[in-house]
Formats: structure tokens, C-alpha cells, sequence
DNA sequence: CCATTATTAGAACGATCGGTCAGTATAATC
DNA sequence: GATTATACTGACCGATCGTTCTAATAATGG
């Protein structure tokens, strides 16, 4: 079998991509092989390697789609509240639940791996910063709204993002997704106390 | 050349050690070889495989010794102050400064290894939470003395955890180590604001 | 001073890695 | 219906992985 429609390839290469994801999420990116994505997938290494020019490749099309999606998702979430409070519970709130968001822990170790393409690197350690920016927004605008106290919304951005970042990394095996949850909005209810205007 | 006395040989032992520490902050687990730990000690296969009888028994060496000396530091910089206020700043300086600690990332990685020994990986998942009884014991110990508000120790403990785990984390490539430091005080600075009594 | 043992060196191992390639089959094009 | 471009297969590649093994040598105990 060989030489599907169009759309069956973009089938193919989104199982591809999905099995990847799993995997990547699961495991980091070197510790996943391009034989279990292979096994995964059930695809053909040569079909893969037809519809991503290398695992470097492969790992970058994938947070690219995870970063657009997530940005997409907490925008569409922005519009149905009116603070920058209830902004940043509901970042909180994706941070906690999106489950694809574990990439980012795969895209920190990345950077570690040997004869890997420099510019490469760089791009995906900026690109795992992303949620930076739309942090940095809802603090600023919280400032302006007198909702939170004169800050550097930089450095507060910067802290948010650590927070959230590092409850999404650290190691949850024994909390339930409710826990999981309650935690991240606790560590909102702190955040905001402490600068609150 | 060969058979060193015992006191040669424990300097074999730490110049591995040594290198070993060396690349796997700077790399990661997986990312380091035992190739570039022989290259780097300047030793050969044989005799790490003498002092360690496997690369994860190795990391393991290296994790142990991190977490007793940073237990120690620690311990030792509560005595010169009173407050659980000061002690939360100096844990936050600890995680500032201590370059050692980025061993913590390798072994949030070292999880997704393939065939890595289950009993291995749980007792490094186990050993990655060191800090936090530390941190608990100070967070109650402020809220009995009334100087954090009523609130259950438990979370707050996982949440300032996590903020500083999530600072040492995150790639800070482009600040200085005064900027790192002031980052850190910040955040303790908007935690305690937020749970003061 | 001899036998033993601790410590090192480095060649070699099988397994697995990411990646390539010649070949095939079919949909699309004309 | 012949031709061409596309989608895919699976065997295969050299490199590198963690690890093992044998041999050499120097310190140690008798």
C-alpha cells in the first residue's frame, strides 16, 4: 500500500504527530526513540521520516501546534471574564489542567542534547517562554487597573510564570486532578494577596 | 600505571565524581555519556566503572551527596537567624545561589529513561523532594509563632516549593547573578505578603 | 622479596540510536 | 492508458550508547 489521498497523508502524519506527542510527553524527548514513534504510530520509518525531516523537526512542529493552541485557548478564555484577577485564575486554571502542556518539560531538556542544531535550540527555548508575554499583559493591565499595587510587572510576570511552571513540573504522582487544581488556584489566591493594590 | 594508594584512589573517585556533576548540570542525564565523563576526568572506562558500578549508580553518588550538603548549608544558615520570615529568605537564597542544585532537573529527566531500574527512578523521584520537609517545618513554625497567617502548612509548603523550583528551572540565560538573586527575594517577598498574618 | 590484591587502562561488545535509500504501489495528471 | 509525482515500506547504515573484560602495574601483607 502506498499513495494515499491527500488527506489520508495529513491522517498519517497527524497519527504520527500524535503518537510522538504521547510519547515525548511521557518520556522526555531523548529518552523517546524514533522507534517507538515508529511502534506507536504504526507507521514506517520512512513515512515518517517522508513527513518530518528529522526528530529535531518533528519535536519543533509539535510545540509549535501545542503553543498556538494554547495561546488560542486561554484568548478564547480571556473573552468570557472582564478583570485581570479573573485573568489570571483562568491562566492558572489552563496551566493546571492542559495536559499537553507537560512539552515544556521535554522542550527544557532539549536544550541538553549533543549535536543538536544550535539554532534550533534557541528557538525552542524561546518559543518555551510563550505564555510569558500574555502574563505579562494581564499583570500590566492589573496595574493599570489599580487592581494590583505599583510593581516591575516584568518581575512579576517572571515570578507568575515560575510558579505555575514549576507546579506543572514537579512531581504530582499521589494529587488528584481536583488537588491538583485547588493547588494551582491556591498558589493564585497567594500570588494576588501579595500584590495586591 | 596502576594501583594508586587508597588515598590516590578516593581522588580518582571525586575527579570523576567531579565531571560527572559537571556535565550532567550542565546537559542533563541522558545527555551526558560516559564517554565525555572519561574524556573530562581524564580517566578511563575502566576505573569509573571500578569507583561506580553504573551510570546510574552514579547519579545516584552525586544526588545523595547534593541533597546532605544542601540539608547542611541550610541547617546552618537557620541558626544565624531567628524568624521563620528570615529563614524563608534564606532558603530562597540557598536556591538563588547554590549552582549545585540544577542536579534537581537532571533527575526530573532521569524519570523517563528506558530501562532504567523502577527502584532507582522512585528513590530519585523520592530524593528530588528534599527540600520540602525544610520548608514545612519553617511555614509552621511561622504560622505557631503568628507570623503567617492560619492557613494549612501542607500547600503553602508545595507552593513556595514550587516557586522556587520553577526559578532554578526556568532558563534565565540572559540575567546576571544579582538579577537571579533579586528574582528570588521578590518572590519570597510576594509570598509572605500574601500569607502574612 | 614474593604473592596477593587494589587500582588503572583501553580494546572490544552487543544493543540501540537517528537517519538513509532503493524499491513499490497507487492516486493524480494529461 | 501511459506517465509522473506522491505516499509509503523495511532493510540497512555508521555512530554511539552503557558496559564488560583482560591485561598491566604498583602498593600491601607476609
Amino acid at each position: 500500500m502506498a499513495r494515499r489521498t491527500a488527506e489520508e497523508a495529513e491522517q498519517t502524519k497527524q497519527a504520527i504527530a500524535a503518537a510522538a506527542k504521547q510519547l515525548f510527553i511521557q518520556q522526555g524527548y531523548q529518552a523517546t526513540s524514533m522507534e517507538q514513534i515508529r511502534e506507536s504510530s504504526g507507521m514506517s520509518k520512512g513515512s515518517i521520516y517522508y513527513h518530518f525531516k528529522s526528530k529535531e523537526q518533528l519535536f519543533m512542529y509539535l510545540l509549535e501546534l501545542n503553543m498556538v493552541d494554547w495561546i488560542f485557548k486561554c484568548t478564547e478564555r480571556f473573552k468570557l471574564v472582564s478583570t485581570a484577577t479573573e485573568k489570571l485564575y483562568a491562566i492558572a486554571h489552563h496551566f493546571a489542567h492542559d495536559f499537553e502542556n507537560p512539552l515544556m518539560q521535554a522542550s527544557m531538556e532539549f536544550s541538553g542534547t549533543k549535536g543538536a542544531d544550535p539554532e534550533v535550540i534557541e528557538k525552542i527555548v524561546e518559543m518555551s517562554k510563550f505564555p510569558l508575554p500574555l502574563i505579562l499583559d494581564v499583570i500590566k493591565e492589573g496595574i493599570q487597573q489599580k487592581e494590583f499595587a505599583e510593581d516591575d510587572p516584568e518581575k512579576l510576570a517572571l515570578l507568575l510564570y515560575s510558579v505555575l511552571g514549576g507546579l506543572g513540573i514537579i512531581q504530582f504522582d499521589n494529587y488528584s486532578l481536583e488537588e491538583l487544581e485547588f493547588i494551582h488556584r491556591k498558589a493564585i489566591d497567594v500570588f494576588l494577596n501579595g500584590i495586591r493594590a
